[in-house]
DNA sequence: CAATAATCGAGACGGTACGTCTTGTCTTGGC
DNA sequence: GCCAAGACAAGACGTACCGTCTCGATTATTG
């Protein structure tokens, strides 16, 4: 599946017939983008989108299948390099400044964004399969890199499931985030990494 | 806010005309649990509540902002105490345990639905309110007794925030659960509590 | 096939719940009649009728199959008796003057009306039988009685099909009508008749 | 106006460029008759037109004003001579047997066609002037002949507007065709016919 | 033989109407 | 006074077709 960005962005392959319009697509984006700053996911819809584009509706509907998954293209294109894989010698370091920069990024709206595309997930099968391959899985990447250099330098226990610790890590940000009880801030952040590292034990 | 049992329980203040009737109630419940059975929450439509029901929409109306609240209430009905508050004598066994039923649950279609709710309260401030205060704390409240007593029994290090391991132990699990990456088994419930008790440092 | 006035009026048959608004029915008629007084039956949008009328999209789906019949609708109720079936006494005479009324009839804009839905019929097989059940078949009843007077006085030959002299005096009008070769005028319908009645013949 | 068939064969003019495909310009008026022998000329899409011919839609759209145009001409080409102006040595005799293969024209999927020509006349005006004077002029003419070999042959009256017995003896068959009340058959031309000459007199 | 033109295929595009759907409110008559 | 039945306004949905347009490829005529 795609509907995106990638697909615009193909390469060479000169099809014969009248190009994709690049103005077009970015349009669609941009407009997405800031009706997105305005109101929620559930609340734009595909008609505002072209109205603001000033594309037509089916131009839409031919590239995606549905106003969720330009928001997405959206998020991703928008999504400028806000939380970075720092690489700071010591483990707990990296995940304590990547989670400081994941907190910024999840209070901004772009974050509450996020909350809605995992809320868009949980009744749509199409787009929790797409969601998960372009997003979840790109950014777990990057952090899975932060991880083996911790266990390559001894840091770090090795008999602990990796996916695990990732999800120890990331998993109370977003929950906080979706069901909005606790504070999110740098302490939380640091106290999380900390007590991950530490162990609660006595 | 009550939009709910507690409302129909109202005791016995007998108002002049026709009072409320009983089975509308209920039928209301119980059609709409039958329907999130085989739908998903977006898709159960007031109209096919009040219709399987036999109760006219007005009626649903009437007790309840919308059918989102009326799932609320379906659900805390069928709700039976399937993740009870074990006392086993060891922190980390009883945060084990209830962890394991708590993956249970999550994992069966009740869960599922608990998934919905916290869609739903991503575009739906409401009743994020509601949501939380009728489940989020009540749970927290169950399990905050447990950690209380590890404490009390010196298992567990007093300087840790008492809130950031709640979500240390339970965001995982519904990370996992909502972005549907990972597998939820005992097996992770085990790993998770034994993670979070030990720490990960080497 | 029934989607129109009369269900409307049924009578006394209260039913329960919600009576069918008065106000939004002839709002929707009157509405399409504004408008079809300005654009073709083609180019009058369901969408341009619920607007003016102030009444929704799903009202009138409600009610209609679509535009067509409630311009069909909207045509009968106007069609206040233009066209009379007059009674002097002679039958080339009744149908002269029938012939005049109705030829002002089809020059007027609810003549222009009339061939559009005869345009609609020729691919839509629906409204072509209601076309002919409400409005051929009551018109023509009309006009057979003039005929059963010219055979009772003796006026008109009995061995010629009636339903063919019928067409023989309407036909050629309507053919004209909608081909737009020809004039249409008092002249011409003293023309036809005088001509049907004697015949061509030397 | 000239979208069609001459300014195909419009002779030696060469023009510079690339000349205009003869496969092309018959592959699309046989496709636009296939499927018109499907479904009816609204349901017909350009479209359709283009894939089934193997041509695009700038192709048709370049040489016609739109797909009616195109049927007019696929109609024109396929129209071999069904109905031809007979020559009996008696007017009545000619009539009636024109009318008859008429009627059977008529009565055929082209004659189905023919009614939807006149269908979108009503809708458009600039199709209603090539259909009369691509269509019913070019008809009328033969018919005429006809006309005035009665009169010299002393045969019809010379009093009566001719124009007028064209439409009394044709009026009565479209009105048929289109309104589908009334059955087309040889009777009913023999009988029309008949009528006509002799008067409806008593 | 190149330069110049016209045509063709493919197909993207803006526009616009369609008919369906759901929501939450309102109205009526029956119990 | 509560209920069922159900009509209603609002407005988004995704689909379809229209006629225009922009490409690159393909022919021919002309210089």
């Amino acid at each position: 599946m795609k509907f995106d960005a990638q697909s615009a962005a193909e390469p060479d392959v000169k099809r014969r017939g009248r190009q994709r319009s690049a103005e077009a697509f970015s349009a669609i984006l941009s407009a997405t983008c800031q009706l997105l700053e305005k109101k929620c996911l559930r609340d734009v819809t595909a008609e505002a989108i072209a109205q603001r584009s000033g594309v037509s509706k089916a131009t839409i509907y031919k590239w995606w299948p549905n106003k969720n998954f330009v928001a997405l293209d959206a998020f991703l294109m928008r999504m400028t390099r806000d939380v970075p894989t720092p690489d700071t010698g010591s483990a707990q370091k990296d995940f304590t400044e990547q989670l400081k920069s994941l907190v910024h990024f999840y209070v901004s709206p772009a974050g509450k964004l996020y909350c809605q595309f995992i809320a868009e997930c949980q009744s749509n099968p199409a787009f929790l399969g797409v969601f998960r391959e372009r997003f979840l899985q790109s950014r777990r990447n990057d952090v899975r890199v932060m991880w083996q250099r911790g266990i390559a330098r001894g840091e770090i226990r090795s008999d602990v499931d990796g996916e695990i610790v990732l999800d120890l890590i990331y998993g109370p940000i977003i929950f906080r985030l979706l069901a909005g009880h606790g504070v999110l801030s740098d302490q939380q952040a640091e106290a999380i990494v900390e007590a991950v590292f530490r162990g609660i034990k006595a």
